[in-house]
DNA sequence: TATGAATGAGTTTTCATTCAT
DNA sequence: CATGAATGAAAACTCATTCAT
């Protein structure tokens, strides 16, 4: 029913991003989004169903950007400690260079509400089975421990890059958040990397 | 102004964290809170200045013997590896036998309104203090790296147990939180923690 | 869950009554109503579900008074000819001495919404069959020719009144809607009564 | 300004037959007329001012071909009784064949909005008039009593006539309303009609 | 003539909070 | 201390209508 592309769709997608990082989802008001997009309240219902809508749309396009955009930079790697570098400094860098939308992956998308936690579900676990797959193919080279459980290493390397991520989006001093992606690394490496085995 | 004590005002607590887990913080009613408490809805204004203030208050109530609880469990200990085994087997524990509180924890309470941040920010500081003092600790007794940051191997302690709780949380099939203290603990040593140098 | 009792709910039933008479009732503004009651916006949702609540509530409360008055005018009489002239007399005094409700009634009732006609059908039954019992009454008296339909008769009784009631109101020309009683009535009677058989 | 015919006009008029139909007027939106006329949002308002246009134009176009019809089928003949059996039978063959058309007559045109009832005025005071010239007539043939008003003679019979379809078109069982054709005439026919003096 | 994307005014309903009792 | 009836501000969403193409 509703037209998903066009110049206004990106400008209101834009103006969501920048209105529910100041203001939170539930407190944001459409017509302040279609406001800041130039075009009328009525636009919004013509690219959107709802203002849920608009925060799933909103992550579904921009973490499928973001996931491809690890995913291209690790593809034709061959070590696994070297994508691991790749993955946690894309991860900094990208919500890094937008402070707006991380904020609102950080805060906004921690939602209870039904529809919200369905619509986010699925490129997360586009993004869990990434890293998932990094850590078999790390096993498989001999460059993790066999004995490693591939699911709560993940949950340990997503956990603690979003842990940072937070506390980035949380602190009031500004840092660069890419900064952290060398000593980020090292520290994941130290739990999870070993010397390839039988080299 | 308000009366912070007393048996409603636990009443009203307990209703919240069940009200809140099941609806989220938005959506849920202060009347429906009220009810759940059996009080009148007045009454919640005697013992709460807002709806916000009984999010923080049941946050600031809860965290407070959370914290404790852990506190008094690792006093004493001498091995920085036992201690933290003992924080990560608490923190699922307690979680883990509150699935309400945790999920009021892990989702409704990651909001942007800048009270509930403020409210929520003490609590957590003590917290991850708690944790950093332990990393620091190992680095005196030679039981973490001394290259290690602190705060930073705060980050991944916090950020992994943060994770896991989270997907436990969102599953749908029930599994026991706890049962993974193990394996999380022996995860994160295995990055932070060394033989004892200079034995 | 609402209170449906109370001088609140009679003088938001009279406002709308107003209300609905003036501008209809798709156009009438529930704020309208709650203002010429007397009382704040949201009390009108203490007393009633929706808009259309009150419209059916309205409805059912002075329907059944009407009913209710005429019932009690035409018991203990024996004649059914009498009685056909109470009931025309009755029907034409209530609605004429309290024109906004013939208003509503005429025309606001008339309304497709699905709700609004399951609200209306009970009632508008309950008169239907008094009129048809009347008729019925009449062919066992042998007042009324045992070759009429009943539910006919009821028709044309009920249409006939209801069109002059219409008639009354859609007129500019103000005139007394009471003074119809009795030509209206010797009409119908032409074609219904007879002289008592077998006497 | 617009224009009043051509082949989109017609497709307009009736693909909002339906709608008004099954949503009821209020309820019907503009864009679904157009789209089941198969022609743009934008084309209608070529043909029609606005949505109550579209109503009122429609009733006025159904309404003049279904006086037309009555009026010709009446026309040449000489006794008042033939003359009004025909218009019954007229009336219930016409909206029994068009329910839709029906449902719209009865139902969406009663509104109070006042451009609406204006512009439904003028047809409807053309069939009264039809209908009261019949009454006069009979009175000046001697077969109908002279004592009768006209006046309240034509809303007897549209009354009734106009609550038989009411209660057709609401009835969820399907019956012919031509049936009831006869049966209503001979009921009318008692009132109003008498052996012709003078013969 | 015809289109259909865009407009933006307009309204019901919810619910946190108050305060007279 | 406790009550709960009353308040009224606030906002998502719809849809008749317009107008550039």
């Amino acid at each position: 029913m509703v037209k998903r592309t066009g110049e206004k769709y990106d400008a209101i997608i834009d103006a969501a991003v920048r209105v529910f990082a100041e203001t939170g989802y539930h407190r944001a008001q459409v017509s302040r989004i279609a406001r800041e997009a130039g075009v009328a309240d009525g636009t919004v219902y013509l690219y959107f169903e709802s203002k849920e809508d608009i925060l799933i749309s909103l992550f579904q396009t921009k973490m499928g950007e973001f996931i491809e955009t690890i995913r291209s930079e690790i593809e034709g790697l061959e070590d696994v400690g070297e994508k691991l570098s790749r993955v946690v400094s894309g991860h900094f860098r990208q919500l890094g260079n937008h402070r707006e939308l991380a904020m609102v992956t950080q805060i906004e998308l921690r939602q209870a509400d039904p529809g919200i936690a369905q619509g986010i579900s699925q490129p997360m676990k586009q993004y869990f089975e990434l890293i998932e797959d990094l850590v078999r193919e790390g096993q498989v080279k001999g460059q993790v421990p066999a004995d490693v459980d591939a699911r709560l290493a993940r949950k340990m390397i997503f956990g603690t890059m979003d842990e940072v991520v937070t506390s980035w989006v949380m602190s009031s001093r500004i840092y660069a958040l890419e900064g952290l992606s060398e000593p980020v690394f090292r520290l994941l490496a130290r739990g999870l990397l070993q010397a390839k085995t039988g080299e």
